[in-house]
DNA sequence: CCGAAGTTTCAGAATCCAATGAAACTTCTG
DNA sequence: CAGAAGTTTCATTGGATTCTGAAACTTCGG
């Protein structure tokens, strides 16, 4: 929306003809606002999304401003969403750039540009906040310690726990394992891939 | 809440010294309450996680009124929520069921008690929702075919966008093959693990 | 075919959650 | 060190979404 004279956040010095500048905002909207759509779905605020699309999709580091503006969002919803990609590691900030910004002590922000290390990133925070609580309280869940006596109906709680118990553990494992595997997380999932392939 | 006899809905009749029905019943209770929590997280109503809670832990068929009155919510609510569950594949119908329900019609509801079915279960719907739309609209984010001549930003936009996608299809192709490997699921993930840790 | 028991629907109420934006705060430049 | 430019915070607003519950509908036994 906030339509502004699209050269101003694109940094191009006479670079090319700019015949298509407004194809490619079109586009980038595009992607914005599929971005911030699928965002709602992963339980990601729909303006963190979008400012995460943006900042990736431009590839270059942007002011607070520039993306205040560009997507017309407020100061306040651009400040905290800058904070927490930044503290999910999507996000860095990244003083000048380019020819501009000389004189200036503003801040920019630039996207992780890897798509992998993208995926993984949010795979992890997802993990932590979906899957990790499981683990951790489901125990709290069964009628008796493991140990004690118990009737029919007790066991049969408590097993259930346990199974569910035993699942997440498992897929717990299966993920710190892929984590641990350090920058080869692409190369342990293909391998992983060609196994699987093998095996059906 | 709803507190009711603990008796009537567990179907005993006799059968054991029933000396701690107030337990299981808090361990449900606490299990319902967890898992519903969870179920906010991962993007499902709390009530019809609570349900399904229920179900699971209770391990018998239930009918939508006993539902109601455990969980003290709203018929609608129950119903709606039973027939979403049905629709998922997490719940079955089960027409009378042990010595009870024998002049009744009334119907009861019942859940998958497999947990690796129901991980499974979980993990398909979530994929439909959550990354089937990836593939099928992130070709539309792109600027042009991708045959059509391009400046460099223009390039630089659709390169991003195909790298999405092809990480994108790469994960749609992983899940394909391991929901291909039938009830091998458990099986052929362990082997996954397997090479993993071997792979680290 | 009638009555009873159960299920579903849907408009409105209540709740929750994210976005706003002005004010407070921080940090840099001159 | 003062002033300016930029960033963060937080109470309030607004929007969206879920839950309710009464009424309509369906199905079964007699």
């Amino acid at each position: 929306m906030a339509a502004r004279t699209a050269a101003t956040s694109s940094g191009n010095r006479s670079t090319e003809p700019l015949p298509a500048i407004d194809d490619i905002r079109a586009a980038q909207d595009r992607f914005i606002a599929f971005w911030g759509e699928m965002g709602t779905r992963w339980g990601v605020q729909r303006s963190m999304a979008e400012v995460h699309a943006l900042l990736f999709i431009a590839g270059e580091p942007l002011s607070a401003e520039e993306i205040m503006e560009r997507l017309s969002i407020s100061r306040g919803s651009v400040s905290t969403t800058l904070r927490q990609l930044t503290e999910w590691g999507l996000v860095q900030r990244s003083r000048a750039k380019d020819g501009r910004g000389r004189g200036e002590r503003r801040e920019y922000h630039e996207a992780e540009q890897d798509v992998w290390k993208l995926f993984y990133t949010i795979l992890r925070a997802r993990k932590r906040r979906e899957f990790d609580p499981l683990i951790e309280e489901l125990g709290g869940c069964r009628v008796a310690q493991k140990t004690a006596r118990k009737n029919d109906r007790q066991r049969q709680h408590d097993q259930k726990i346990d199974e569910l118990l035993e699942l997440c553990r498992f897929f717990d494992g299966l993920a710190n394992t892929i984590s641990k595997s350090g920058k080869g997380i692409e190369r342990a999932t293909k391998i992983l891939a060609k196994l699987l392939g093998s095996v059906s």
